[in-house]
DNA sequence: CTTGACTCCTTACCCAACGTCAGGATGTAT
DNA sequence: ATACATCCTGACGTTGGGTAAGGAGTCAAG
């Protein structure tokens, strides 16, 4: 008897959180429509529909809206375990953000404090930082679209992907001027390494090796993925004010 | 030369990570009016606007609207160094809550990786954490009250609002049958604890003279914020849970 | 078996915080 | 002078629900 068959709406919205509307919402828009109805035409809703609702609130905290979510649940390849992964990932960038949201924080209100005045540049930083929470679901996105794939080239193209993202938005940084102790500037940095560091499978020498060659080599129009001089001395100088 | 005096909406959102369009919005409902204009019309922002813009960013990711954003930040006796500290707070809740998102995820990511099948419990615990993360700027709400009021009598009044919150919460957890292992349980009584300590000084003697107190007079109908030995059994039982 | 007190149903309008054009004026680099 | 980015002001669209209305279903107590 410890285990129950189905959850009418208000049960349901009670142990989880949500409210009755919301569920009445994902019904209509189709996204969990409960597998029974009692006789009354009250919704019931068993152990399948609250595990594809835990999926659903997944994705949704990981900032993707609710049609889409719609369409990857429903995907013929479609794997939970992936999500769950995803969202743990995603639970360390924001870990890290948290972290730096602190520092600017703690800046700011010791200045407050002791009655200086803060710089602009502060002011500008902290803004910045606090609006990465939000816009930084744009890069989950990127990782999610190839939930579906395979995994042999799937997962290379998936790392491509990651790369050129990070490397324009390096270009946007560099052509705006932003200064390397920007915190956009050290998250995307910390991207760029993370990245090198899946791709040659954390080998310290042959990051050192590609480093060396391209300083070298400075104009080897190399399928590099854009990674020129100027993008290379950005990270670098970004890197030693993590 | 290293001090611009002026922004043009453009270069703010870049600089902020807004968009214009977010600024205009401010601008139309006069949450932020740059302070200037060019002989075109254009929108000029200074320091006062950007740091006025912060203290803005800083509410809002407290989970204020707009509207009362403004309130506030118009109120006489608005002070901006309790708005960084507020923020400062919740960053430690938010933080809390993920560690328990955390090992939620863990849980079930292990039970799926090993094809075991996952409790119907287990979701619903899982869906309740990641629906605190919005859910809990209520109690930031409560704090956030009395930003304007007097110190005195304002902070005892802070207090029984807060216990008299969780305290009702705790009721409602009870009615529902909530297990004492259930995070929203675990986070009731942490606030509890939290408050208790706060009134008392921390001191340790005083609580445990009440918990006997109460303990040996169940019925005393004493201001006690409605702590009954119900309730009184409920937390203990779910900080033992912590 | 009826009367409350809940919970459920559907339909429908409402809202905040912007996104996204459209059409036109400004600014600025070459 | 000619692009080309950036600015302006409307104005309509969208997402994810909140809130209210009017009517049945359910369940315990009298």
């Amino acid at each position: 008897m410890n285990s129950k068959t189905g959850w009418k709406v208000g049960e349901l919205a009670n142990q989880t959180g949500l409210t009755v509307r919301t569920l009445h919402h994902y019904d209509k828009i189709r996204l969990l429509t409960p597998s029974q109805r009692s006789g009354a035409g009250h919704r019931i809703y068993n152990e399948a529909d609250i595990a594809r609702l835990q999926q659903i609130m997944s994705l949704k905290q990981l900032g993707f809206p609710l049609e889409d979510i719609k369409q990857m649940i429903e995907s013929p390849d479609f794997e939970p375990t992936k999500v769950v992964q995803l969202q743990l990932e995603r639970l360390n960038d924001q870990i890290r953000i948290q972290e730096q949201l602190r520092s600017q924080l703690t800046i700011i209100y010791e200045l407050l404090k002791t009655k200086q005045d803060v710089s602009v540049k502060h002011l500008i930083n902290l803004i910045e930082v606090i609006n990465m929470d939000n816009y930084f679901t744009q890069e989950q996105l990127n990782k999610m679209k190839s939930l579906g794939d395979q995994y042999g080239p799937e997962e290379k193209r998936k790392h491509e992907q990651e790369m050129s993202d990070i490397v324009s938005n390096i270009r946007e940084e560099i052509r705006k001027g932003t200064a390397p102790d920007n915190p956009k500037a050290i998250e995307l940095a910390r991207r760029w390494k993370e990245l090198t560091e899946k791709f040659t499978g954390g080998d310290e020498n042959i990051v050192k090796a590609a480093e060396q060659f391209y300083k070298e080599n400075p104009d080897t129009p190399v399928e590099n993925y854009g990674v020129d001089e100027e993008v290379y001395r950005f990270i670098k100088n970004a890197m030693s004010h993590a």
